[in-house]
DNA sequence: ATACCGACCTGTCAGC
DNA sequence: TGCTGACAGGTCGGTA
């Protein structure tokens, strides 16, 4: 489900209502299979673990932890395309597909809750790095060299997490159709200029969908259950058939990279 | 090395 | 009303 701005609204949100705490008891559902390590790993957490801080790396969230000795260890969550992070009162309803729960000293829980379980928690005790470089942060020059040669189209690469992490279908979409590249472009094929436009098109987007919370569709919320606004702000993402914003074609949708994907033919060249 | 494509899961919605 | 198939914010592994 969720991209760069809703993780980082999550992981933001989850930081300040836990950093601090300490997790005394880890519970899991009956079927734990999106835990990558071993459901066994994660029940070792020894009792009394405080949570330092919560952080966004790419679509991932961070939970830098500590024990009460020097054994310092990370949980690492990646929600899929589904899965959700929630504080909750003990009292409170379980939602369907709950996979863990871990009990907190502050008598609050914390969940993990993923229908379609494509998601993934996994305990390191090594600092994570994520797997490729940060969009919101990079330069004009790093972002140019990441897309040199590469026949894939554009869109793809975008949404190579080795190359970029955190972007995924909406924002590749949203970012394309502001910088007026059609997503099957090779990505090795465009002008300075058009990677110029493209790059701050993708960190202006990323921005503004942060500072409205994210995209809520179908069933994203952060961690205090609130939606996110951005998804009234898409200009191409599910648009299909709708008319540009800008010039009244018809919004088109194709299949790129395996997504679906949504331009305007006339903007998008 | 790179690129496509199915697999992994469940839920929802459009169409018949 | 109910069934079927397509599709969904993501990633991985096999194959060409």
């Amino acid at each position: 489900m969720p991209e760069l701005p809703e993780v980082e609204t999550i992981a933001n949100g989850l930081n300040k209502r836990l950093a601090g705490d300490r997790i005394d008891s880890v519970w899991f559902g009956s079927k734990p299979e999106p835990l990558k390590s071993s459901a066994a790993v994660i029940a070792r957490t020894p009792e009394g673990t405080r949570i330092e801080q919560v952080q966004r790396a790419g679509k991932h969230i961070v939970f830098d932890l500590a024990a009460k000795k020097k054994d310092q260890r990370q949980w690492i969550v990646h929600l899929g395309m589904t899965g959700r992070m929630l504080v909750a009162a003990p009292e409170s309803e379980l939602l369907p597909h709950t996979h863990l729960v871990a009990r907190l000293k502050s008598g609050r829980e914390l969940r993990f809750v993923d229908p379609r379980r494509f998601g993934r928690l996994e305990v390191r005790n090594s600092a994570f790095e994520g797997p490729g470089t940060e969009p919101t942060r990079i330069s004009l020059e790093d972002f140019i060299a990441l897309f040199r040669g590469r026949k894939t189209p554009i869109k793809g690469a975008l949404l190579n997490q080795k190359l970029l992490h955190g972007v995924g279908n909406i924002y590749a979409d949203e970012s394309l159709f502001r910088a007026g590249v059609r997503p099957r472009r090779k990505a090795g094929s465009l002008t300075r200029a058009e990677y110029a436009k493209l790059h701050d098109a993708l960190q202006e987007v990323l921005k503004e969908a942060i500072a409205a919370g994210g995209s809520s569709i179908s069933d994203y919320v952060d961690a205090d259950g609130e939606e996110g606004f951005f998804q009234l702000r898409h200009r191409a993402y599910g648009r299909q058939g709708k008319p540009c914003l800008v010039c009244k074609t018809p919004i088109k949708k194709i299949v790129v990279a395996g997504r679906g994907t949504h331009y305007c033919p006339k903007c998008q060249r």
